[in-house]
DNA sequence: TTGTAAATAGTAATAATTCCTATTTAATTT
DNA sequence: AAATTAAATAGGAATTATTACTATTTACAA
């Protein structure tokens, strides 16, 4: 791959926030510094960069956001603010501890395992 | 609200399969039944019969999903034929339990606890 | 029946993302 | 240091999913 400087520009935005970003902030962000950068690099960077897995791909409801913290975590959603939190993943974490700890007060929760089911393990 | 016999096919069509399917899907489903069913009657009802606890929507990466199964649960997603798989919730439940269970080879899993963060618990 | 507000069909508009292509540029070769 | 070349870009068009708009239809109450 070759070096590009709107892709180190979009992973630096990405790395330094923890505002879960959507592409569009994104680009509004990147254009403070590249005037003339397009729309479909900020996507086709963002994409990169979560295949060479120095970002990860948040889907939050139906929005798409970007994460810098590349450890495997969790995310709290605040249905007032929107806001996520990032959760560390232990191996015995459960609903209400992370709710006591965080200060946070559950309401629903959204879990999906993602793998090879019986037809798909060879 | 008064009774619509769109409304009814659309309720239907969802509650009769467990293939968590699309507004699309929905959609030509029930152009079978009424010819010249309206795209946004389908999405209105969705949203109605989702608003009144007849259904459930569910967001499988960036795709929303309807689902006529209305209890607690959550889905196990095979990443090679993309089905979703209900899995009853209970009290400890847990990825390796939940896996051997349903023959389900994790690779990762996505868990999102939705409620109200310590700035908006009053 | 008739009146009326809710629901619909059909279409336009919007938002998020991907696709396309001529041009530019990073990096390799001479 | 110039020439070469394939990867990456800018800018815009296309696509997809969803919502908004509006004239017409219809459920249902008076």
């Amino acid at each position: 791959m070759r070096f590009s400087p709107q892709r180190e520009i979009i992973k630096e935005i990405v790395c330094s926030t923890k505002s879960h970003p959507t592409a569009d902030w994104i680009y509004s962000e990147a254009k403070k510094k590249i005037h003339n950068i397009s729309l479909g690099t900020v996507y086709r960077n963002l994409k990169t960069l979560e295949e060479i897995g120095s970002i990860k791909l948040i889907y939050d409801h139906n929005k798409v956001r970007y994460d810098g913290n590349i450890k495997d975590h969790h995310h709290l959603k605040c249905t007032v603010c929107g806001i996520l939190i990032d959760v560390e993943m232990n191996s015995d974490f459960n609903e209400k501890s992370i709710a006591k700890e965080y200060d946070f007060k559950p309401e629903s929760i959204n879990f999906f395992i993602i793998g090879k089911c019986k037809k798909h393990t060879k």
